[in-house]
DNA sequence: ACGATTTGTTGGCTGAGAGAACAATATACG
DNA sequence: CGTATATTGTTCTCTCAGCCAACAAATCGT
């Protein structure tokens, strides 16, 4: 029932453009510019666009007009010449980002020149049902919105939820962790605030923001695996965007098998990457109870006993193995790996390299890059921000802004 | 010095549109359209595009002009109202499709509207080395081109490799079967016969085929598996458009790791889906030389003994591993098995499926289509063909053509 | 035969972007 | 400090792809 509109097979793009479109499509075109590098003259949109520059000029006091972008006199001095006209985006744009996890449920807010405002947590002692999830997440939303200055405009709400989500209606299918299933979380949220909510798994959400504002800034073909206490995602990124797939389950890079060996992991399959690879079972090695992953990487620099380091060894192997998979599929320009797998990285990454190149057909490897993530713990917070914005970002005009104050 | 041009990082497409773009993309459009549909009503143009009838009028007749299309009457009569004119794709523009193997090269004369018009093979006895498939190649195209009437015109050759392909640059990365190394493929065939060239890994260009005119009709987010003699390969289709990755090499699905048994597969890499999956050992276990997929599936209708049974079961398993990590990884719509694969799948499909189920999470197995291709021994020169004609179908007004005869 | 319905055609309109001319503002140089 | 040069913003006009409306053409139903 609720699938009813996911029912009628996708149809490939064919339409046609018109007026309206390519309006559309360039409004978009300097967003998406600004986002991926801050601020920009107008000369330098005008280049990149290939628009001219009236055209540009045009575009930015529409974008003025809409209150999403404002100009300022140039720092950007550079060589002869009239100078250019800054373009910033707007400070007084944002979304909120939500992030129920088993612990906790944290909210943000995110402006859309990036950067995170506020960030608050409410915890919870036990696990918290969906309802109660949503009932926190309303709370705060409500109080930040109450203090949040009259001349701010909401755009959406962004939920990042760590399990696997049906992103067309906004249903969380499977939240392992939270034990929650078929949850349609987008429109109870949406019951309980009155604003437009979209969701997506927190791993994908992750290299969203890893693309627009860390270490895959400026690449179009990206792995991105993150690991965490819940177990390991990822998101791929091709000619740009995110990877949904049909439904938008694309991603559960941490699901596939690599070998035969028994030992399940937290969804009950086997020889997955997911299961050999086990943030856990180092820190029971170690004798720690719970560490976060800096302080991980800073214990795993003292020198480890022997069976530590063979579990490390163990888990490197199990990760180039996957890697070398996923750059045999998809031939990405970049590997991102983030949360525990970058300290796995920098515990030894001359074996993850060489282990990778061994177990991966030379052409693909040209130019790969394998890098840690740069984004910190603000990461789950920008990459849900970057889903909730890319509505605006892709319809500037037509895309409806809330008051801070509710009418 | 040859990759000069792949050094600079692709940016991601900030490109504004402009009148002319719009007005390419929609010719592109109507092509593409007829190309899904094979002949198309100017009404059902004007409606699947969005565009207005007196905009389609404007198209159409531009891309008759062009000679791409023509239109007749209508047999499509449907309800009342005036009939509208039926828009087929020309039959007198055509690709040579150029497919170089171990025992033989073919070369194949497509057209734009999907007909395979002639197919011819040069067998050879030894191995060819780049040098003789080119010339075999070059020799075949002039001799079929002198015999072409003179009212046709050609678009540009599309090769399907056996091999890694570096798209950009047209070189043959590495083809093991051939035993070749670093070939500038591209180069040397538009050397040999004047015209532009284009290559792409055959198994890539399988899926496309199968797209256009086979099992993914209408699919957008496709997974494509083909098993031959020289081990498996693949395409990825997203969006309704092939995967390619940072260089082209994307779509290395037989090389994917999935198990830690030794035995190493054609490219010396172990415990690899094509490792486990070997035509050639089904063949010597049911004492055979040499059988098409069709006896191949034909011998398998009769009882077999137990260890053909059990070679099979797990090659069985072993697919099924592979597919369920492909679905993970992308939750396609649909899965196509070709070749050797679709012979396993048609020997035990209830197999497959239950122990694919069992190795994949839940959600992305929804709706999901597991089917063998539809097409037969012209897969590759349909694949090559649509290869061959993208650029055309991309860019219909400013794509040049060249006179059956050469002037 | 006549109305209803759908489609092709034609001519005029709209407006997004291009282009040119001019003004504004920087650097370079004597 | 004044002048030449270079780059950019602004304004105006022009272009033309697609839209729209009116009309003609062709089919079906009654």
């Amino acid at each position: 029932m609720a699938q009813a509109s996911s029912a009628t097979k996708p149809q490939p793009s064919v339409l046609g453009s018109n007026r309206d479109l390519v309006r559309q499509h360039n409004l978009s075109a300097v967003l998406r510019l600004l986002r991926i590098h801050g601020n920009m003259s107008r000369s330098s949109l005008a280049q990149r666009t290939a628009l001219n520059r009236s055209t540009i000029s045009d575009l930015v006091t529409e974008l003025q007009e809409l209150g999403l972008i404002h100009e300022s006199d140039a720092p950007d001095r550079t060589g002869v010449g009239r100078p250019s006209l800054m373009v910033s985006l707007s400070d007084d744009v944002v979304v909120f980002s939500v992030n129920p996890e088993t612990d906790a449920t944290t909210v943000g807010i995110v402006t859309l020149s990036g950067h995170v405002l506020r960030k608050e947590r409410i915890p919870h002692g036990v696990l918290p049902d969906p309802e109660a999830a949503v009932r926190d997440a309303g709370d705060l939303i409500a109080r930040m919105r109450k203090e949040l200055p009259a001349h701010f405009r909401i755009a959406r709400i962004g939920v990042a939820v760590p399990g696997q989500v049906r992103v067309g209606d906004g249903v969380i299918r499977l939240a392992p962790h939270l034990n929650w299933v078929e949850v349609p979380f987008a429109s109870m949220l949406n019951q309980a605030t009155g604003l437009p909510v979209i969701i997506d798994n927190d791993a994908s959400l992750g290299s969203i923001a890893e693309r627009d504002y860390g270490a895959g800034r400026g690449f179009s073909e990206i792995i991105y695996m993150y690991g965490g206490a819940g177990g390991i995602g990822g998101g791929i990124i091709h000619a740009g965007s995110l990877l949904r797939g049909s439904a938008g389950y694309a991603g559960e890079l941490g699901h596939v098998r690599i070998s035969d060996v028994p030992g399940a992991d937290y969804s009950g399959l086997q020889g997955t990457l997911e299961s050999l690879v086990k943030r856990d079972e180092l820190l029971t090695a170690l004798g720690i109870t719970t560490a976060d992953d800096d302080e991980l990487a800073a214990r795993l620099a003292d020198p480890v006993s022997g069976k530590v380091k063979k579990l490390l060894e163990s888990q490197i192997d199990a990760l180039a193995v996957a890697v070398g998979n996923f750059v045999n599929i998809f031939n990405p320009e970049i590997v991102l790996l983030s949360g525990y797998l970058a300290v796995l990285f920098g515990y030894d990454s001359d074996r993850l390299l060489s282990r990778f190149r061994w177990s991966t057909l030379n052409a693909p490897q040209d130019r790969l890059l394998v890098r840690t993530g740069e984004l910190g713990p603000n990461l789950i917070m920008i990459g849900a921000a970057g889903l909730a914005f890319a509505s605006l970002v892709a319809q500037p005009a037509s895309t409806q802004l809330f008051s801070a104050h509710a009418k």
